[in-house]
DNA sequence: CTTATCATATAAGCTAATCATATGAAACAG
DNA sequence: CTGTTTCATATGATTAGCTTATATGATAAG
């Protein structure tokens, strides 16, 4: 800040060296010397001191409104920062797998939002691969994936379990049962999602573990367009038990366990680990975490 | 001046620590301590360090735009200043009395707006005993009066001499002759200005000189509705050639020396002795000398 | 006319901010 | 693995800015 101008604009408004030098916590000849150093400075006279009273060329009028604006500005800079600093202000661009940016981060972004009204966000929603190449490219700064990210430059924290089951239309054979045999499914018209999404990941693994090989395979490139799909009888499907809960309640969709089988995955928080992030990231990790926790007990409502 | 915030939106805008201490003339670790310095105040990081280059933080950018716009508002500051310092700019608050300021200043304001077109001006006319106390009240920056003033505060420059004659309406007995005796001018309707105008002054002066005492004496506020009046066959007045010169070479007016004297006057300009005065003053003092010049030989016609 | 009082200016010395020089450390490129 | 680039750190020097002490100047009071 400039010091000097602050110490022009008390003497301007007091009217007075010696009091505006006490008002600034400093001496008189303090003042003094800084305002001569502003008229040398500018090579014009800013204050006549006259006996007993101190009056404002006009130089001193100009410089006077100026400086104020000057001063103004700096207050508010330093309001900015400090916002900034606490983490009350700012910009949060979130990348968020589709499952949990879809069906999870809607309550919990809500809950930010109200805790920190002031800090603006974007959500972009991508599948995991997408997720982590945002980051490395700094156009996040906070991911959320399914699953845990290995790269040296990235940071997963882990939040919580999520559990994938297996969905079948109301009306479906399979449907009055709570598990399913490998066998039985198999002969299922499948639909998954798209290479690089972590559900479709999350479905690979379970047809490597069971050895289930399925005759009919559908790719579709959202969960919606999927739950849709199923409901409209295209198919079976994997998908976590989240993204399908008021279909279930509904009784619109039935989920059911491959029997001998629990398909589980954890949503991971990811930051890039070097990257410098505004302290807005840390109150929303607190969030992302506390929400966790009352979110952990989440499956299956048997 | 800030030096910090410029220091900073420099490395902001090279990207580049090195390069902006040299376009700074300062060293590289300066230009480190500094952007530190900042970001110790603040408590936020501000720049990205990554090797071989520079990136700003969310709380850089946002400090990048505050300081863009302070560090151009002391631009602006200093152009003012600056402009102010060579008297480029200012307001000159001028006082003037009647005769010279109707009669003789439009000429002389419009060579100096012309020069100094973004000085504004604003003209007082009044006697000059107001003049006078418009400048101890420092309400005028500059007054023109006619006589000198004898007064401590006040500094006068006298600038050059005006002659008052008497005046006729056209048709007048008078009228036919250059000069007039006091006996005859005694019989007249005499027209004077009100007391603390220096015309009125000289009127006095006048007749207290040639033992005068007209019979008849009606006072008016004006030089112009004393013309009017005088035109009109209302009495005679004493007033300056600049005043009538236009009258006269319309044939309406008619202007004559009393006989063995000559009355004059001189028109000065006036200051206030120690009052700072903006440079503008400076000019003004200037041009109105320069064009005393051309004016000091302007007398009667013949 | 002298003295007291109030307000700013000046002088001298000290402190602390700021700078430059020299050097170190990290991240690449060849 | 070595050279280069770039920012960080350490240290001594410089200087701007502050304080204390005192002067000056203008008015008011005795």
């Amino acid at each position: 800040m400039d010091q000097s101008l602050l110490i022009f604009v008390t003497v301007a408004k007091m009217k007075n060296f010696s009091r505006a030098a006490e008002a600034l916590h400093m001496t008189q000849p303090a003042v003094s010397l800084q305002i001569r150093s502003l008229e040398n400075k500018f090579g014009v006279r800013l204050l006549e001191r006259t006996h007993r009273t101190v009056r404002l060329t006009q130089a001193g009028e100009m410089l006077l409104a100026q400086a104020q604006d000057i001063l103004d500005r700096y207050e508010e800079l330093a309001a900015m920062m400090d916002d900034l600093q606490q983490g009350e202000v700012g910009h949060l661009a979130i990348g968020a797998s589709y499952t949990f940016g879809e069906y999870v981060l809607p309550r919990i972004l809500a809950k930010f939002c109200k805790a920190y009204p002031r800090v603006s966000t974007a959500i972009s929603i991508e599948n995991t691969r997408q997720v982590a190449e945002g980051i490395l490219r700094r156009e996040h700064d906070v991911g959320i994936v399914e699953g845990e990210l290995d790269h040296p430059e990235l940071e997963t924290f882990p939040l919580f379990e999520d559990e994938l089951m297996v969905i079948v239309p109301a009306g479906h054979p399979l449907a009055c049962g709570f598990e399913a045999d490998p066998d039985e499914l198999a002969a299922q018209r499948w639909i998954v999602r798209e290479p690089g999404s972590g559900t479709r990941e999350a479905a690979d693994r379970m047809f490597a573990a069971t050895g289930l090989c399925p005759s009919a395979v559908m790719e579709l490139g959202s969960t919606q367009i999927i739950k849709e799909s199923v409901e409209a009888g295209l198919g079976v499907s994997l998908l976590s038990t989240r993204a399908v809960a008021k279909e279930v309640r509904l009784g619109i969709l039935a989920m059911l366990r491959l029997r001998g089988h629990r398909i589980r995955r954890t949503f991971s928080a990811v930051l890039h680990r070097y990257r410098y992030h505004i302290r807005a990231v840390d109150h929303f990790m607190a969030v992302l975490r506390e929400e966790s926790g009352t979110l952990q007990g989440c499956g299956p409502p048997w």
